[in-house]
DNA sequence: GGGTGTTTGTCAGGACTCTCAACAAATTAG
DNA sequence: CTAATTTGTTGAGAGTCCTGACAAACACCC
């Protein structure tokens, strides 16, 4: 029963609308209520959404038919009135897995209807240059764990997603076309998995976290950038809520932005790319420290800023006016609501933010141009796995007729 | 944490599906089969959408109707069986309008139903600072007749649009916040029209060259990139078929893309701007041809191009690598199935592609790069007027309701 | 030429979903 | 305890599409 859905029909050109679409979209629109303000009567959604009374009720007998919306007891209003009764989005039986493959651990989360994370899970892996095979073994049995721990939980796993830190072309669907700090190159999840129906789907990891961030935000910006570093530096898009991925699956490549055409050679063939200049690699050898050390590179830099460490500093600056240089292309191209910083550079956002702000100040003035759009991730790293997890928390919650009828 | 605080989906927060809502997709579905297809009989229809012959029948009634769908003669089809009454959308009845102010000239173009654009209007004006109230009385004046001509082709006008080299931001609507080639600060077109009822609604130039562009291609690419050079330099982003204006309307500023950013100064203020090298300006000087001389500036490159003037070509190549480099990071952070070239770049174009195909050849390389996705605008500076006068006529097809029920 | 088969367009009945209006149920106010 | 108010449900009605049937219009075959 893999939640697969499509996306919603977008275009009036794509195919005829049915009675069923119209269901459908209604029985969203009823759940999104309950979401964004429960508690809520079927009076009250009804007022909210426009729909009568009589209909909301035919819809929310039928999602909580299929166990997305629960019955609350009465509550004591105090009005006058007979008392509505209270709906809630359910805190079981439906959720979404999230999966994680990190260079260093496997993850996985699970998350109730309600967008709630119910449970963490995290084993320290050292995943580079393992076979596809044996990670994925690994990773399914822990997603079997999870997902047993789910169900003690009263929760039933209803769709997985998988967050890996590479290329996740748009056709075929299921491949990670490759994945340098891994080493893989074209693997197919479903190829590997010991039981291929519940394969999860792959994603790249900086698209689900600026996803996270997105659907995790209090008053979520529509339009804006998600920038996060790993081993590359990846920006994800989101335009008007939705995730970009391009015509193939490649947008948001902004390590290889050309940021000092005639600067120094990069791997991938071209001069004076971003990532020579705020790539992980390069920020450490220019702060002097080896690449390869014992322990978490990123906090051993943050450790080395907050000390005061001249060189560490200077290679944080020297990374900041680069990645604001980088950044103002993409603020002059896209014209973003806001530009998050995510991955490692959300905990090295004391020293990157103002270069990188001051570039875009010098930069950007031929429209108007906030200082605030600009700010850290509130998620860190813990941001793919999340949007992992939630993946499939939004798309039922955008089709609640994925879930089996009561 | 709310993480379901909003509204889940696009279509959710739209609000409710009514059966109106249903008729009208169902609509625009048919009426774009018989425009993708036509002549198409009503079961052709049906059996390419997949509606039932009886769906079909109605809908088509109502377009009829609304005349937006004319029965040509019974055709001899030579086929077995009762033969088919030839649809085809009309070509007479409802219109769109479109109008363009440039440096030099107003325009007025009026299009059918089919698309084709029906007559154009041109005078030669130099707009360039002169007031609002004039130029827009001017236009109106331009506008009515060709609403008059119009009428007599037995064309109905029912939307119009206007397409301005400047800025047009999303909120509010109707305003050009800027045209700095004609001088403008802060107009609202309506404030300036005889009739405000028949104000057009402005929309920037390039913006309408690039939907052109994707409406009139045979086989349209649905994310791509439009480069148009006038004064300034703008590019439209078209995303999955729609135009993409960006959180406040402003995106495609490719003009200040940071090519150099310790290169010369740029009027904005930074320095190294893609304008520096690939703008107008910038290109005459390079050179060595005076900015205001008679004529049109960007003939005479061209026929110096033609004939081989070295510093012409010099700077036509340096233009190109500017322009190449800024692509670059578009295409890095877009992944456009295609980058056209319009306005006056595509007049240039021979002179211009190599070195813009040469320098994204040798900085795109982590991702599948074709050439072929590199092509000039067939349109060129015919694009906006013609975009302009199509925004009607994909509004009617999009909602055929729009139009006047029979 | 006439009968047969095929395809088209339309019509009547049914299913589904929403709206409207009425009503019973549950609570507060007096 | 009665009146007022709000809630949730029910039945009738309208709009839209689907199903199945049927007349109309043509080609093909004898």
């Amino acid at each position: 029963m893999a939640v697969v859905g499509r996306a919603a029909s977008r275009s009036a050109a794509n195919g005829p609308a049915s009675l069923q679409d119209m269901r459908r979209q209604n029985l969203a629109v009823v759940l999104a209520a309950v979401a964004a303000h429960s508690p809520l009567s079927r009076a009250d959604v009804s007022g909210r959404v426009g729909l009568t009374r009589a209909a909301v009720s035919s819809l929310v007998d039928e999602l909580i038919g299929r166990g997305a919306v629960t019955e609350a007891a009465a509550t004591a209003s105090g009005r006058v009135g007979r008392p509505g009764r209270a709906l809630t989005v359910s805190g079981e039986g439906p959720a979404g897995l999230g999966l994680e493959i990190g260079v260093g651990h496997l993850g996985a989360c699970v998350a109730d209807l309600r967008g709630e994370p119910r449970l963490w899970r995290r084993v320290e892996r050292a995943n580079a240059g393992r076979p596809p095979g044996t990670v994925l073994a690994e990773l399914a049995a822990l997603a079997a764990e999870a997902e047993a721990e789910a169900a003690a939980l009263g929760l039933r796993v209803e769709g997985r997603v998988l967050a890996v830190p590479g290329v996740v072309p748009n056709e075929p669907r299921g491949l990670v076309e490759r994945a340098p700090n891994l080493g893989w190159h074209t693997v197919g999840i479903a190829d590997h998995w010991p039981e291929p129906e519940t394969a999860p789907e792959p994603e790249n990891e900086a698209n689900l976290g600026a996803l996270a961030e997105y659907w995790n935000a209090g008053t979520p910006v529509e339009t804006f950038v998600h920038v996060s570093a790993g081993a590359g530096i990846g920006a994800a898009l989101v335009i008007d809520g939705r995730l970009f991925r391009g015509a193939r699956g490649f947008a948001g490549e902004l390590g290889h932005v050309p940021v000092h055409p005639e600067g120094p050679e990069c791997a991938c063939g071209a001069r004076g790319c971003l990532e020579q200049y705020a790539g992980e690699a390069a920020v450490l050898r220019e702060a002097g420290l080896a690449q390869d050390g014992p322990g978490d590179p990123v906090a051993l830099l943050a450790e080395r800023a907050a000390n005061g460490h001249a060189p560490t500093l200077a290679a944080l600056d020297r990374a900041g006016r680069a990645l604001g240089l980088a950044l103002t292309s993409a603020v002059d191209l896209i014209d973003p609501d806001g530009l998050v910083l995510g991955g490692a550079y959300a905990e090295l956002a004391d020293w990157l933010l103002p270069s990188v702000c001051a570039e875009l100040a010098a930069r950007v003035t031929v429209r108007p141009w906030a200082a605030e759009a600009l700010r850290p991730s509130a998620l860190g790293r813990r941001g793919p796995l999340l949007g992992a997890a939630l993946t499939t928390i939004r798309r039922i919650m955008a089709d609640p007729t994925l879930l089996p009828a009561g």
